[in-house]
This record gives C-alpha cells, structure tokens and sequence, in this order.
DNA sequence: CATGAATGAGAATTCATTCAT
DNA sequence: CATGAATGAATTCTCATTCAT
C-alpha cells in the first residue's frame, strides 16, 4: 500500500519538475529533491527518467482515449452536436485538473524522440480517424458540406483545439472553459455543416 | 568575405543537425563533422549551441514576419481573400524551402526555455494580433459573424494552420500545397463569413 | 538449530553464487534470491558479501589442511609414495565434491585484496613448506636428486597440481582422477628421484 | 606525436593502478589521478576501463606470442634444451621488465569474465599446444618417455611455470632468474627424458 | 527473528567550452 | 585565423548496508 502511494508521490513530483524544466532539462536530481527521497529510492520505483516519463505519458493519453469517443451518426443532428461537445469536454476538463502534464504534452512531448513522439503521433492518429470517421458519416447524411476536403478539414478541426490548449499551457489569457469550447464547436459547425442544416439550426445556437 | 561564407555554412550545417536530430540531441560535435570544420573553429563564430541556435530561429522568424502582411479591409470581400492566401502561400512555400527550420519549429522550438520559447511566443502572438484585427475589421464591415469571439476564433485559424504545417514536418501524407492552401481557406471562410457573404461569394470558390 | 541450517543454507547459495560469477559480480541481491531470503535477513547472519565469502574460504583451507599431512620419511621409499598419493587424493576428491569452491579458488580468490590474498598465500605457503620438507628429508635419505634446488622444485611440483585444478575449474577436458592423479605422481617422481631409486622402483609402476 | 606518448602515459599509469589495485578495485578516478589528466581526457583515449585493460591484455599477449617459439626438434636433442631455454628466458625476462602485468595477469586476469578470460585461456592453450607437440615430436624421436600422458605432463610443465611466476608476483623471494630457469628446466627434463638418453647427457648438465 | 523499503556514497560517462600551439 | 587536445562540471545509475515495521 505505501509502496503504491510512493509511486503516485514520485510520479507526480517527476511530472511537476517535468512541468516546470521540460523533459531535458529536467534531472533525476530534480525529482528526487522534490520529493524528498533519496536517489536509490527513485531507481527502486523507475528504471530511469525515460521510464517515469513514459508512464506519465502512456496515463494520460490512456486517460484522454478514455475521454474521447466516436461520434455515433445515429443520434441525428443535435445528437452529433453533444458528442463533440461532451469529447471537447472531457478532454478540456482532463487538462484542467492536470495543468503540468498539459504543459509538458503542448511543450515537450515533441521531438524526444525516444519513441515519445511516435506515441503522441499515434494518439493525434486517432483522434483525427475520429474525427474523419465523423466527417464522412456527416456528408453521407448531408449534415456535412461535399465540397469539403475531409482530409486537411479534420486537421483543422484538431489544430483548432490544440491550439486553443497550446495557448492555455503557456498561460496566455483564455476565455473561461464554457466559452472556449462553445467557440470552438460554434467555429467547426460552421466550416463545416451544409447550407441547409445551418438555415434550420440557425434559431437554435 | 571569407567570413561571412563560412558563418552562413556553420549556420547551415548547424540547421541540418538541428533538424535531423532534434535541438538537445545534436552535439557540436555534430555540427562541426557535418561542417568539417576543427571544434574552436565553431566558437570563433558562435558562443555555442545556443547562440547558433538563436541565430537561425531569428533569421526564419523574421523571415516569416516579412512575408506576412496585415490584411487590408478596404480592397473589399475578395481583396481580403487574396491577402489571406497570400499570407498563406507565403508562409507554406518559405517552409517549402527550409523544410529543416519546418521540423525544428514544429517538434522542438517549444520547450527550450533559454528564452527561445518567449521568442516564439511572441511571433505567434503577432499572427494572433494580425488575424484578430482582420476579424475585428470582418466584423464592422459585417463580412464576419458578429456572433463570432474573436479571441478563440483567431485561435482556432492559428491552430488550422499550424497543425497542417505540424503534419507537413512529420512527413505526413499532406495533399499538395495548392490544395491544402485553398482548404483552409475555404475552411476558415465558411466558418466565419456572414450568411449573407457567404451566398455572394457561393458562385465563386 | 534452525538458525544453524538457515546459515549453511545462505552460506551454500553464496558459494553457488561465487562460483557462477565471481565475487566481484556477485550481489547480495543475487544470493538473497537464490536463498530465497529476505535482504534483513542476509544481515543477520553474515556482517556482509566480504564475511561470507572469508567463511567459505575459511572453511575450504581448513578441510584442505585437513586433508593434507606431512609426508613421514620413516616409512621408507614406497611408503613416501602412498603418502604423496594420499594426499593429492584428499586434495582432488574435496574440490570433486566442491567443484563450486575450486572455480571461485582458482579463478578469483586472487586478486581480491580484501586480506583473501593473504589468506590463500599462507595456505600455499604451508603447502610449499610441506613440500620443501619433504624434499630436503629425501635428499638426506638419498632418495631425491641431490643436485635439486628445493626452493624451485617445491614451486613446480606445487605448480603441476594447480595447473590441473585450474584446468578442470575452467571445464577443460581432463583425463579422470584416477589417471591423472598418478600421472602427476609419476611426472613428479620422475622428476625428484635419484637414479638408483628409479631403477629399483622402475619394475613396479 | 604527442598524443601517441599521451596514450602510452595513460596506458602505464592504468598499469600501474591494476596491479596496485586490481582490475576491480581501480576506478578511472584512480588511473587519471596518477596520470595528472582530467576525466574527460582518458575518454579522449578509452572507452572505458574495460578498453584500457584490454589493450595492455592484448598488447601483453601478442608480446609474449612473440617470445615463444615452436619447438624445432630437427635440432636434435640440446638444441631442442637449447630451444626450450629461449622460451623460458623469453617469458621470465618479459615479464622482468613488466612486474606490473605479471601481477595482474597472475592475480586478476582471471575471473573477469568481459572475454577476458576468454584470451587469457586462448594464450594458454596456444602454449599447452605448442608443449604437447613437442612432447610428441620428443616420444616420437625416442627423447621423451612413452609411458608420458602428454596431456598431463603439458599441463604439469605449465604449471611449474605459472608457479614461478605467481610466486614472483606476489614479491615471494625466488632465486634469480638464470638459476630459477635452470632448475625448472632441469626439473622437467628429469621428468620427461628417457632413461637412455639420461645416461647419455648424464654427464653434460 | 524476518522483512524489504529506503538510503547515499561512489563509479562511469558525456559534452559544451577553453586555450596553447 | 584555424586547430583539436584538454578540461571538469554535471548527470545517470548501482549496490552494499541500514532500520522501522
């Protein structure tokens, strides 16, 4: 039992220095001062800086998988529209309560190498599946414009909200949660629904 | 004369390190085999790897700067359109020919510290003041939803264009530039124009 | 009781463990797991890695002297023989039944500092002045050559028996005890015995 | 030019920390303390410590491979002693002017595993070959006793040897060399010649 | 007695930077 | 100017030993 609890303390002491310095700059000496444990102690737990980063990683973006699920067509317009809020939701709310590893994925996570960057590479991989998955099902039901290239609008889509969380790592002033994920879907509905749809949802939102 | 060559081939040498492997992977020692130059010979040029580093992130910055003009509102609806895409043919095709600084920008220029993350805020932070004005001025003009916040939208159009460039220097498969130039165009244009633009220009693009 | 099987228990595993990888590579954590014991535990019996190893050589020199005893001359020719046989049984059969303890002798007990040197040199020290004595009784008896320089004599007769100890640690192909037990004694008497002696004995072996 | 004499300065003073401390024992600290270098230095030169060893192994070994000379027994019967004394005095003169290596090789270079041992024992079987054949080439010729187990009796003349040379290591006194050659050769010729031709160089030596 | 988590001294190695030639 | 050998601070990692439970 205080083994786990050790673990948990030193994950989250390597994820705050991890916040703070980045992932190079950042030393087991660090981790270790900041939780105040003796160096043999870190290496019982972890095999090394890699490691620990690596299952701070492989949390998170299990955490997010969770967070995040297909759009299921079915459920009809308004339907579609609460899934993207609920996804945009989950994954702005997991930051929130995790600000440290928001930074370290928006600032750090790329260009480790280390094959860090091919697991983040995945996880954007499928996140943009997704959200071509959506795509395609929204211009078969007409919901979504054909003209529309589903290949560089889904990059958009996810640019627009990495942004928006890129920006919020760097502590750059943000509109509240709420706001900023309204926007965001107010912004790709627009880019993206068909004439049609827009009219009859135009009283709506 | 002599001089300034061999401080543009460092330099050079310097960015295909920087680019192959990342900024805190690659050595002097890297850069000095690739340059086929002695060690002191690389600080008799630069104060270190820092200083070159800074150099060439200065250099593509105000590169970018230059080939990113403020949208003028008042050469009309279509005028605007051709500023845009100028900006952007401008930005993609500098990366075209510095796919190197591309790489480094997208997966590493982030989360050095030593200031070099501040500089790069601060160009971003000028695109961002761009692309707000130019919806501020959409706006009056009633060429851009009034319901739109301009904070998270500018974001958003940031993100779009950001995370294509990102795909780009992760050699993903990307449609070629013409293409993905005039989706983003067309993405960003639907998402923010006014209804009523919007069915003007509907023959057109 | 059981604390005295608990200690022959670790002591058997350390020896294991020695002669697996030598002493330097040995790690408690290695003879802890071959125990099956706990790290504590370790502590209770044996001051630490330099304790156990001394026990066990401790105990291999003590049964080696045991087995070792001083050649009487009284006994005549053939007598001096036995006896020399006898003896260099003794001394295969021990490592015979600790193969173990022969490996970790000949391929790392020197050289360990730590005082283990000092140990096994008097052990040999001991062996030699056996050896020498039992040269010097035979140059008096007239059995052994007279011109022979004992001091270097006793080097290489003790030499002859260590080689082929060494050899059989290292795994290498040895003739069988029997065989080689009296080749060693031939090769020796050959070597050491007056003219007259050999032709009396010349009918016999 | 000065960065051969470096190399061999830093080559010496390894020496000399190995058969001071031991393989094991010596730390790259203790070997760059000796030589008056920084840290960074001897990595300028060596891998490592395993590289250093190796090298002053290799170097040793090859040394000693041209020392020793195959027993040409077309010489006849002193040229063969002849022959025989020129290895001897080859070896023991080497290692005169190298009481260095001849401790470590005598007291650590076994059980070190790192391939080391692996060398050492290649050596002695190079040695233990060329004895055997010259032991056969001597029963052939009628000069060494048939009843001879040359597996054995190869074994016992290396040894004598190695006993030599380990007492000399270890600062035992032992006769000077010339004497301390003679008597091991006598030793072994005792052993090994035929009774005939015994009588025949009876007289000589 | 037994346990095993915690400790920290010590060893190896790297690499940006300096400086004598 | 150019060179490249030398430097040493900083970092990672190991493992014998201790001690609270």
């Amino acid at each position: 039992m205080r083994k786990a609890e050790r673990r948990r303390h030193l994950l989250n002491c390597a994820l705050k220095v991890f916040a703070r310095k980045g992932y190079h700059a950042a030393s087991i000496t660090d981790i270790i001062k900041t939780a105040k444990v003796a160096r043999g102690t870190f290496y019982l737990y972890f095999e090394g800086k890699r490691a620990v980063f690596e299952e701070l990683l492989d949390e998170t973006l299990s955490a997010l998988d969770t967070q995040i699920k297909r759009i299921d067509p079915s459920r009809g317009p308004s339907g579609v529209l609460a899934q993207m809020e609920a996804n945009l939701d989950g994954v702005f709310s997991y930051f929130m309560g995790n600000r440290g590893m928001l930074r370290v994925l928006m600032s750090e996570a790329v260009g480790l190498d280390n094959g860090f960057d091919q697991k983040l590479n995945e996880f954007y991989g499928r996140l943009l599946a997704i959200i071509k998955m959506a795509l395609e099902d929204g211009q078969q039901m007409d919901l979504v414009k054909s003209k529309i290239n589903v290949e560089v609008a889904s990059l958009c889509i996810l640019g627009s909200i990495k942004e928006v969380l890129y920006q919020q790592a760097m502590d750059a002033k943000v509109p509240k949660q709420q706001i900023v994920i309204e926007e965001i879907l107010r912004y790709n509905v627009n880019a993206l629904l068909s004439e049609d749809l827009l009219k009859k949802l135009g009283g709506k939102k």
